[in-house]
DNA sequence: CTTGAAGCTATAGCGGCTATAGATGTTACA
DNA sequence: TGTAACATCTATAGCCGCTATAGCTTCAAG
């Protein structure tokens, strides 16, 4: 049996987290101690592992409750999963084309100015004149 | 003098964030009218326009009050405006760095798995084991 | 048997909004 | 001038995904 704090150092998810994602539902209530302290098993490390996985990986806790709930049902169809996956995989594209037109655009305010002192500044001028931008955000 | 709602179809800034702008200190209280609604004059919506600008391109609220600090006093050495963007940029790097791994490691999933029921699915095995994982994050 | 770390619950705060409720103001038209 | 429709006002709560704090209890080592 477990104590939070070992399933903490264990699973990289922080102690007030843990607790956190059974008040929102990821992780089953453990049994508890004489003294009311929480102990887990394998298998409950098991699933936080998932779930700290998941959540690196940029998932939002409503998909993983739904990908945890998929995963105890292990004879139902995959498609599911793959709806989720692929959403997701989506959704990072997009974040990336996204932040990639800004590292232009910032980088391209950030060259251009030589001056010495706020008013003549580009970087400035350019956040106050969305004219002055070459693409679209 | 533009009303509130001038204010947000012009700059494209929502009626309730233009109050919590003015709430967190990045506009200042403008003129009321009789009736004690806000009246704005053309300088106020330029700002909002920046601020508006500077959160299209990622900046954060604590960013933007330096810049409007710094904005407000034209005499003073831009070398400030450009740690700032600076600093911006290297995060935004770091961020379209961090997602392309992750887009990696999803298309990877995502593509081995041709099962038909979640116990063969590689996209919850791989999530709840990290060791099949091919990079670190 | 004592001490100090770890655990408990409940609550508030973070950023950056967004939504709601219920009251009041403004404006266009009859 | 009256009225109806819409805009605005304040105050407050909620969103996500935690994180921090306070004040208490329990556990494990020496």
């Amino acid at each position: 049996m477990l104590s939070i704090g070992e399933m903490s150092r264990r699973s990289g998810v922080k102690v007030p987290t843990i607790r956190y994602y059974e008040q929102m539902g990821l992780i089953d209530a453990p049994e508890r101690s004489a003294g009311n302290q929480r102990r887990y098993t394998r298998k409950e490390l098991d699933r936080l592992t998932f779930i700290r996985h998941a959540r690196d990986l940029g998932l939002s806790l409503e998909a993983i409750r739904e990908l945890v709930r998929l995963s105890e049902h292990p004879d139902m169809p995959c498609a599911e999963a793959h709806v989720i996956a692929t959403a997701h995989l989506a959704a990072i594209r997009e974040r990336i084309a996204r932040l990639k037109r800004l590292e232009k655009e910032l980088t391209r305010i950030e060259a251009a100015c030589h001056a010495d002192h706020v008013g003549d500044c580009n970087i400035i001028q350019v956040l106050a004149d969305h004219a002055l931008c070459e693409s679209e955000h």
